[in-house]
DNA sequence: ATGGCGACGCAACGTCGA
């Protein structure tokens, strides 16, 4: 079963991308973030069209969240609000159920932050204490629980191209990697890192200063298993190639082969 | 040199992202 994360900065500017991923990639479940759109303007007819059905929260303008999956695998929408989030309501979460795998896949796009000491980086820091409850009640299910997406957060500083030029900047900030260590504790384990240890791997490049060219990135999309996933983990990569396309996003997807 | 790029909403340029 192949997995993928994906924050595509606009579902209807990068449709054909996305289309011809899944052609070419053939991954069973893909989450998207910021898909810049509302419910009713998404493009669920060519995503059927290509063998995909799709469960999704838009939003106008700004954030929304989906998981698009191959068509014969039944899902079930548990939730698409993070309970206890603070205000304005954001759609930045779906989760959903696999009922044949027992598998639970969160989809998350985490607040961006803007920068230290901003009301938007409270914002993240409380978004994510939210989030830390809602796994904490999702894993008495008892189900195997994935969670994946945009986390806005690079957890160490292998994970970022210039850590001395980044230090103490939102994205790499100590509060926020303390967030993502919280949830790691909760007992998951980052699927890249677990398997592989060199730094330099990023899934984000700035438009600007021709940093996709430069490999001037930061590693803040991520795939996190369960326990009881990690005996299942084969592989664990950054796919780049999107990012050379022509109009690409700024991020790559990140993807997780598991034996299920 | 704190902007560079890109998407959105909307019809000029401000807001936001990371």
């Amino acid at each position: 079963m192949l997995i993928a994360s994906w924050n595509v900065n606009s579902i209807a500017v990068r449709l054909p991308h996305v289309l011809n991923y899944l052609k070419e990639s053939k991954v069973d479940h893909l989450g998207l973030q910021e898909l810049k759109t509302t419910d009713d303007k998404f493009p669920y007819t060519e995503f059927s069209e290509a063998g995909y059905s799709c469960l999704i929260k838009g939003e106008k303008t700004y954030n929304g969240v989906a998981l698009v999956s191959q068509k014969e695998t039944s899902c079930r929408l548990v939730a698409d609000v993070l309970p206890g989030a603070p205000e304005p309501l954001q759609s930045r979460l779906i989760d959903v159920l696999l009922p044949q795998s027992k598998l639970r896949i969160l989809n998350l796009y985490v607040p961006n932050g803007s920068q230290v000491d901003s009301d938007k980086y409270e914002y993240k820091l409380k978004w994510f204490d939210a989030l830390l409850s809602y796994v904490g009640k999702a894993q008495e299910s008892g189900e195997h629980l994935l969670i994946m997406g945009d986390f806005n957060i690079a957890p160490e500083d292998k994970d970022v191209h210039d850590p001395a030029q980044w230090e103490g900047q939102v994205l790499v900030s100590e509060r926020e990697r303390q967030c993502f260590q919280r949830l790691l504790s909760l007992g998951f384990t980052d699927s890249f890192r677990h398997l592989h240890e060199e730094g330099g791997v990023f899934s984000w490049w700035d438009y600007r200063q021709m940093a996709f060219r430069r490999n001037m990135g930061l590693r803040i999309d991520h795939i996190l298993l369960s326990q009881s996933l990690l005996p299942f983990l084969k592989q664990a990569w950054v796919d780049k190639s999107p990012r050379k396309l022509e109009k690409p996003s700024d991020h790559a997807p990140v993807l997780v082969e598991l034996d299920l």
